[in-house]
DNA sequence: GTAAAGGTTAGAGTGTACTCTAAGTCAAGA
DNA sequence: TCTTGACTTAGAGTACACTCTAACCTTTAC
């Protein structure tokens, strides 16, 4: 005798709404669940694993057709053990290629932040400007060069 | 006599398209530029700085709304300074929750492509169900434990 | 003078991921 | 029996950030 959960016991255990719940239903990343007699859907314990692997899909940024292709591989049991571990081997990349650009980002920001210290002090943003060539400092001629060379930014694009 | 660059310019040095540049103008983000009698957009070296600016705002994820009030301050000027510098700072703390999220994920994915190494090995994704309590490797039931427990998953916003 | 190559605008269309509504089904309690 | 409430579906609506089209204007080259 297995106990079910049905949507709205999921949602409250796991935080994703009913209505986002049976939207995955609709776009295929749900074909595990059972339902009853009346088309009911009847989540098990077993369903929360899948679940939670949805929810950590989705905060990589992992979009939904993706997710499905991985949910239909987990459906496949066994044989696509190897295609699973590459998929997640993937998204290792994708996510540090992510980390990455956000230490590169948090360096700008914290230059920033550096720069706007700076000019609140002498309550003039533009106060470099006025100093003798020798006296600027290194970290602002450096960032006006890379704000030179777009590339700097636009490599990588921002959401994959 | 100044240098101007025109809308395919910019696009063409920034790798941002024309439509965007424009999108970014409706929206007003470019307030910046400058416009010539006929009431084409004079984009001059000195508006690279602000794109610059755009573009990080951009990357770290923030709306177009705030990138709008940012922008909005950095046209006011000096008296802005100290507004601006605590908007870079209030970016700083939400790209840090990001990275730091993308860390805890990153864990997560690191589990998996080992726990589907080590199935792959034994050709069966449960191989852990079949063995003695004590020899199931202990990341295994800590892993299963935080299924459990959905809101190690879900606690933060996934985009902010 | 006119065609081509750029610029401009308003506004429509796209893709993603929800989010909600409307209409209907079904089981349990008063 | 009937009402309540939770479930179901299809499909409409929303938010965001583009992306593109259509119609029109300007400048330059022949």
């Amino acid at each position: 005798m297995e106990k079910y959960y049905t949507v709205k016991d999921v949602s409250e255990r796991t935080g994703i709404s009913a209505y986002t719940l049976r939207y995955y239903d609709k776009e295929g990343l749900l074909t595990f669940v059972k339902r009853d007699a009346s088309g009911k859907r009847l989540f098990t314990e077993d369903d929360f694993q899948p679940l939670y692997t949805i929810a950590v899909l989705k905060r990589i940024g992992m979009p939904i057709k993706d997710i499905r292709e991985f949910i239909e591989l987990y459906q496949q049991g066994n044989s696509t053990i190897h295609d699973r571990l590459r998929l997640f081997q993937e998204y290792r990349k994708h996510l540090q290629d992510k980390i990455d650009e956000l230490n590169e980002m948090m360096k700008i920001v914290d230059y920033k932040c550096w720069y706007f210290e700076e000019a609140e002090k002498r309550n003039d943003i533009d106060y470099y400007l006025k100093l003798p060539k020798e006296e600027v400092d290194p970290r602002i001629i450096e960032f006006n060069e890379k704000v030179k060379d777009f590339r700097f930014i636009k490599e990588s694009s921002p959401e994959e």
